[in-house]
DNA sequence: CGGCATAACGAACACCGTTCGCGAAGGAGA
DNA sequence: TCTCCTTCGCGAACGGTGTTCGTTATGCCG
């Protein structure tokens, strides 16, 4: 005996809507979703697009392009970033642990931190209030004007690039074996040339021995200190 | 009463090659022809193969892949950069008068920085060569090994990095007209709420008017005075 | 209800990197 | 010189990309 199902739907109101309805902040988080999963090469506009359910021209009603997206959702990532109240007693620990939020955040998304260094004009809300509080923390620090604001531009730059450099080894095409086997040959190539590399040869181990976070913070802080031994007011208390 | 054209050709020892031929020097410096015109963007196999009136697929014989090709691009680039013979009285000049160099090649390939930045183990022969002779004016300098190690990975990464940002600023989307537009957009927008934007408000300004040169060589300058300050040893002629 | 504006969408365009299979070319050996 | 083998050069094709254009659907307003 076959049972037919019954579809006797509910009377409505309204007919239910056939299309999907999207915004930018829909589009934004689906994206910065596959960010967090993957890398920016993952992050098309079609994955996007299918994981909403639609196709790829559906987005543009609500990004320009690409690069748009791109920029959401550095801004949107720049909003989670911590803004402190700057404390001219501690102003480098507190620059050292925005630079380490950045970096953090720069690296949980690979690829957003070359959106970064490819953004020539930071203009999200997002941005500029970020970008606030670090100028207000340098300044806090007693330095000069010029160089509060070129401290922040090198800061910006360092964090970048260096979220970018991870993130690139975190998804590139060069795998960790891949790696450890160029070492290898490096290491050969300079062993059968020694007098070429009297430096590399004794000393290469060391990069390779260095975690990120030590390479991270040896730029960081060398900076830090050139910045308060050359321009830093004299306090009594040192 | 019609002429017809006599093909009688010479007689030759071998048959002219019908085919054209290729090899991986051709190959790269085809690339890098092309990317001193242009950007990374438009370094596509399919535009170097037609620069060499071929196809894309002819190129495979002699470079794995599109990384591939990148990597020895930027070998190439780098074995074009001075080395200077370490001195121990003008280190801190010399390693300048490099970054300057590095910056001003990286600056004139567009694109060619994000390949070093992308490129976790630089394994090119130039790249070790060029990689020992930082690392021979950074110990000549007196710096302890893993401080000189170090300083060396942070100077790459540094140039690398501002050379990738004014790569991106002369071949990105973002055109001049673009970019003033954004500055007095968000001038604007900072402007109506002044309370919020404190510091950047009055010092915006110094950022925008800042040359590249300027930038870089302050945070250069900066990172080394850093160096000079807690890691060199003391002379007696300071 | 009809008109209008806008969002959603499919098809198509022009590009991309790469692989596969075939033919051409060159070198080595008999 | 001829034959065999290897490698290079190449076209076709695959699976992908960002974006535009024209059409349809939807919602709002008068």
């Amino acid at each position: 005996m076959e049972v037919v199902g019954v579809e006797a739907g509910w009377p409505r109101s309204r007919p239910v809507a056939q299309r999907r309805v999207l915004s930018q902040d829909l589009i934004v988080d689906t994206a910065l979703e596959l960010l967090g999963k993957g890398s920016l090469d993952t992050v098309s506009m079609r994955r996007v697009a299918h994981e909403l359910g639609t196709g790829p021209a559906s987005l543009y009603a609500h990004v320009s392009n690409k690069e748009e997206l791109h920029e959401l959702m550095l801004d949107r990532l720049l909003g989670r970033l911590p803004r402190p109240e700057p404390d001219p007693g501690s102003w480098t620990e507190q620059i050292v642990e925005m630079a380490r939020a950045q970096l953090k955040m720069l690296t949980s998304y690979p690829g957003i931190a070359r959106v970064g260094l490819e953004t020539i004009v930071p203009a999200g809300p997002n941005a500029l209030a970020y970008g606030e509080a670090v100028l207000a923390v340098l300044r806090a620090g007693g330095l000069p004007d010029r160089v509060a604001v070129l401290a922040f531009d090198t800061l910006s730059l360092w964090c970048a690039a260096f979220a970018f450099e991870l993130g690139a080894a975190k998804t590139g095409e060069t795998g960790p074996d891949e790696i450890a086997a160029r070492g290898k040959e490096i290491g050969a190539y300079m062993a059968a040339r020694p007098t070429q590399f009297p430096n590399m040869l004794g000393l290469g181990h060391i990069l390779s021995e260095a975690t990120p976070e030590e390479r991270f913070e040896f730029g960081l802080d060398v900076f830090l200190a050139g910045l308060v031994g050359a321009f830093q007011p004299r306090r009594n208390s040192m």
